[in-house]
Order: structure tokens, then C-alpha cells, then sequence
DNA sequence: ACCTAATTTGAGTATACACTCAACTTTGAG
DNA sequence: CTCAAAGTTGAGTGTATACTCAAATTAGGT
């Protein structure tokens, strides 16, 4: 398995044109034609490296889930704000590893549901660390009072950062850090 | 362009089988096959009826969009809590044309970005509704401060609805109301 | 009962898709 | 420099898709 140099740039050249093409226009846009193309590849050259498109599409998804949890390892020493900061960050800083991370949620099938039942298992993650968060700063609230809450700030920052993938002129920003405020 | 009545049936049967496969699958589980396998006509006959298979789809999403709306033609009578609760009311009354309305939004292609449009346009509309029974509710809350406000319940609201369509056993209704309770 | 227009049928077209493979070229360790 | 393995190519395969159309059937007003 060993591998020259070309191999590797191209595989780096298909990564950059499968998540540039998922960012612009989601799954639907990231044909196989149109991967080659952007990498400036043959389609043979493609299946010397991945195994199926599928394969390619998944290692983005999952780059750009892995992308939005700030301390993947961290154990329980973020403040709400911390993370709620880290996802803000992840939209503003990466825009279009974001678009990639809310339309695979979305998407119904194309990559086999499997992309459905990874993102809710990370969302599910998240509720648990941002509950812990509330939980940590606030003695009073019990753990399932904070999961409430958690769910709910999620359900808001992922519902504006929806609303942003549908207009990117949304200021997603200013309204994430305004949802939190009332929410935590 | 007088109509036969197998005529009218054929069209409903082919609208309804539009509607479940929506439901169920979002727009790609909605092929020309599935739907005539369906609706259990052949081809030749879906295409007696409507010029494409888009035009099926739209008719079906245009649907959704419209039963989200309460009182589309009502004129500022209405009390945020009587828009939450209808909000809530459509996801719970008719789930399958709510899933159809989430997964518009989120397709990305397939309709020609026009559904994100006329979803986006909705969007709109529903904050200048929420915003101006806020501002009803409360006399010292002025316009813009109440549109935010509107804003993010809006998108509370959607995220909580997203994450429920990824999981159907998700509580919307609990959820969407403790949202609403704490951001009006 | 008659007759025209509406409706149905299903084989057929064109196109796009993911994926394959045999022949060829390039890489880089020894 | 040599040569086996890695990488590239592009025409070609199979399949699914949306959509067409000539021929046959049916509806329903007269």
C-alpha cells in the first residue's frame, strides 16, 4: 500500500473538488463527471483511489461534522458560551465545510441514510456536552431540565444556520449569539 | 379541456402518490416510476395530465407550504401564541405534509432552487407575522427589535422541526412550546 | 346506439449516472 | 539504469431516469 506522490495529490485534488461541490450545491451537485472535472481527472483515476463516490462524499461529511465540535476529546470543561462560540466560529470560518455539515442532515437518502444517523448521533453528543455546560454553571438546574434546555439552543442554532444556508446574507452571527443569550 | 371523471380520479391518485412518496422519502424517493407504480397508472398517463414531473412535485410542495400558513389571508389578528400553536398544530395533525414542507427547504436541487425560493419567501412572510403580534403583545418592543425577536423563534422552531424529521420519536410539541414560552 | 374527444397503454427514446478495464505512462527504490 | 508497482487514461458497460407517441380503449353528451 505504499504510495508515490502523485497518489496523494490526487487524492487531495478529488477531496477539495468533492467538498467544494458539496458546498455549492450539496449532494445533488457532486456527480461523478463533475468531481473529475473540478479535480482535472479521469473517472479511472478516481476508482484507483476510492472505492465508490460514496466513499469520497463520506470523508468530507465527515470532516466538516468532526470540523464543528470544537474539543473532540474534551471532557467536560467548556462554558456554554465556549461552545456556543465554537459553533458561531465554524460557520464564520469555514462557510463552506459548514454548508457541507447542514446539508447533510438534510439530505434524505444519497449517501444511504447513513449521513442522517451519523449527524443525529453528533447531535446527540452535542446536547449531552452543551446539557453538561448549563449543568456545570447553574447548581440549581437538574440534568434533565438542562438536556431540555440544551435541545432547545441547538434546535435554534441549527434552525438559523439553516436559515442561513438558504440566504447567505442571513447574519447568522448576530442572531446565533442573540438565540443564546435568551436560551442558556 | 372539459374532464372525464377518471380523469380528475387519475389526477388525485397521482397527486396523493406524489404526496406519500414525498413524505416518506423526500424528492428522491419521488421518481416517475414510484409515483405511477403508486398511484398505479402507466407513465403515458401521468403525462396526460401534467406536462412534467415537476409540476406534480410543486403542486404537492406548494400544498405543504400553504397548510403551514394558518389564516393566509389574515390581517394582524392573531397572537404569537395562536401562531406557535398553529405551527405546532400542522406538524401534528398532518406529519407527512410537514415532512414534506421540512424537506423542501432543505433540498437542495431537484426543484431548480425554485421550492428554496418560495420557501424562503414564506420564511419571510411568517417573521413579519410573528413580528407584528410581538409587537401587538408588547407596546414598548419597537419593530426591528421585535422582527429579531420573531426571527429567532422562527428559527427555533424549524431547527426543533428538522431535528424532529431526522427523528420522528423527537417531542416537537413539547419542545416547540418550552421554545415559544421562553423567546416570545 | 353513436361518435368524438378524453384517457390509457407500454414499448421505445434520449440522456445521465456510477462504475470497469485493458493498454499505456510514470514513479522511485535498489 | 532497471523494472515492478503505482498511477492514468478514455472508450465502454449497465442501469435508472424523465419523457414520447401511435394505437387501442373508454366516457358520456346527443
Amino acid at each position: 500500500m505504499a504510495r508515490y506522490q502523485v497518489g496523494l495529490q490526487t487524492e487531495a485534488k478529488i477531496i477539495n473538488a468533492t467538498r467544494e461541490l458539496l458546498a455549492d450545491g450539496g449532494l445533488e451537485a457532486a456527480t461523478l463527471k463533475s468531481i473529475c472535472d473540478r479535480a482535472q481527472i479521469r473517472s479511472g483515476s478516481f476508482y484507483n483511489l476510492f472505492d465508490s463516490k460514496e466513499e469520497a462524499i463520506i470523508r468530507v461529511v465527515r470532516e466538516s461534522i468532526r470540523a464543528v465540535d470544537p474539543d473532540p476529546e474534551g471532557a467536560g470543561t467548556d462554558t456554554v458560551d465556549d461552545l456556543v462560540d465554537a459553533y458561531i466560529r465554524f460557520f464564520a470560518e469555514d462557510p463552506q465545510l459548514a454548508r457541507v455539515y447542514v446539508m447533510t442532515g438534510l439530505s434524505t437518502e444519497a449517501t444511504g441514510n447513513g449521513a442522517r444517523r451519523r449527524f443525529l448521533r453528533h447531535h446527540e453528543r452535542r446536547v449531552e456536552r452543551f446539557a453538561d455546560a448549563m449543568s456545570r454553571a447553574d447548581a440549581a438546574l437538574d440534568g434533565d431540565a438542562a438536556k431540555v434546555n440544551a435541545e432547545i439552543l441547538l434546535g435554534a442554532l441549527d434552525g438559523l444556520a439553516f436559515r442561513w444556508s438558504l440566504d447567505p446574507d442571513f447574519d447568522l452571527d448576530r442572531y446565533a449569539r442573540l438565540a443564546a443569550e435568551r436560551l442558556k
